[in-house]
DNA sequence: CGACTTTCTTAACCTACATTAAGTGCTGTT
DNA sequence: AACAGCACTTAATGTAGGTTAAGAAAGTCG
């Protein structure tokens, strides 16, 4: 049993005929470390699952500073949802950021899987709440939280991700720069 | 025909028994403007289509200072997702700002609705889709531009709201204090 | 291995926004 | 009419976090 199943079968559970018929609308794919697989300004026209590997999708604004919108590691999705589901140009890049192995859902065929197995519309509602639930969660956060708390909260959500990712990083998805960051970080070390 | 079924007809189709089995899941409430009908420390059990009138969703932090979530006027939904999905004690308050006419979903009723309609599976994926869509870039919004630029897509996004909601709420919505908003207001007024 | 690039650190200085506080003008209630 | 209570304004002062710049450390590639 694949990964991306197990992933499906926490949610909804599928015939043995429904796996396979998925995942023939699937492809694996092996991207080496640096590779941007989307880039903004242009349609977004697949969904991708990480078997392996890390990824992250970010934004780049005033052609200079970039915004980390998200990571994806071993089990989860990353896509450009605004322009996946729009159809439109996005404003996301995702690059790969360690060696990895995803697996690739297009659009067009997430539409006929839709139609040929509609119980995957409640997988991906699920999928979809949890990830706005999240996003919500975050927003309040950068609202109300100081960046301190906003590190110690991302320190406990993802404990696997600060080995693995560049502290620069780490600063952009919690919304300070890499010099304040490197600051704080030796400011709550001396406590 | 009512105007939860013309939002619901924009995204799927509905036969008019089906229609009559959904409205029959829900119930009409008119509440007077103040009222709180979700408090934070408590599970969200319903979640709520605006008929007419304006409510709004805020957390309150350290006991004083509120955070606007999100606004619902005519033809939106608002509840607390986080609660409602997980059935936990939400942060959430829902206030109605003006006498309000809301049709009201509950918890249960929607998980029977996917059951006998299957296809309200899709409509509510497509609805908290647009949502994630909106709220991920609300978020690289607040990492990204300044509050004046935030306030200047407010404007353009909700034209609307700005007669109807006091400027405070504004002001915590796009992430300010009433003061300082009010000050980057009069300036933008002067050029 | 060395050359090059990128990340991280430190420090001086800067600014967008917060805080505090005082005052003005509504609106609703009695 | 009068008072209470909010929403809004203005202004002085404070601070979290940004900017700039330069050097140290660490990763990358021939």
């Amino acid at each position: 049993m694949t990964s991306i199943i197990q992933n499906i079968s926490k949610h909804i559970s599928l015939t043995p005929e429904e796996e396979a018929l998925f995942l023939s609308k699937t492809e694996t794919r092996h991207y080496k470390a640096k590779t941007i697989i989307q880039n903004a300004g242009q349609v977004c026209r697949e969904g991708y699952f990480v078997n392996s590997g890390l990824l992250r999708s970010f934004n780049i604004n005033d052609n200079i500073v970039e915004h980390v919108m998200s990571f994806a590691c071993e089990g989860w999705w990353i896509s450009d949802m605004y322009s996946l589901l729009s159809q439109k140009p996005g404003n996301l890049f995702i690059e790969v950021m360690e060696d990895a192995e995803v697996v690739v859902l297009s659009k067009v065929n997430q539409d006929q899987l839709y139609l040929e197995i509609p119980k995957l519309e409640r997988f991906f509602r699920i999928l979809i709440e949890n990830s706005l639930v999240a996003n919500q969660e975050r927003l309040m956060d950068n609202l109300s939280l100081t960046a301190e708390e906003r590190f110690e909260k991302f320190c406990k959500k993802y404990p696997g991700l600060i080995q693995k990712v560049p502290q620069k990083q780490i600063a952009s998805f919690i919304g300070v720069t890499p010099e304040f960051f490197s600051k704080m970080k030796s400011r709550m070390l001396r406590k």
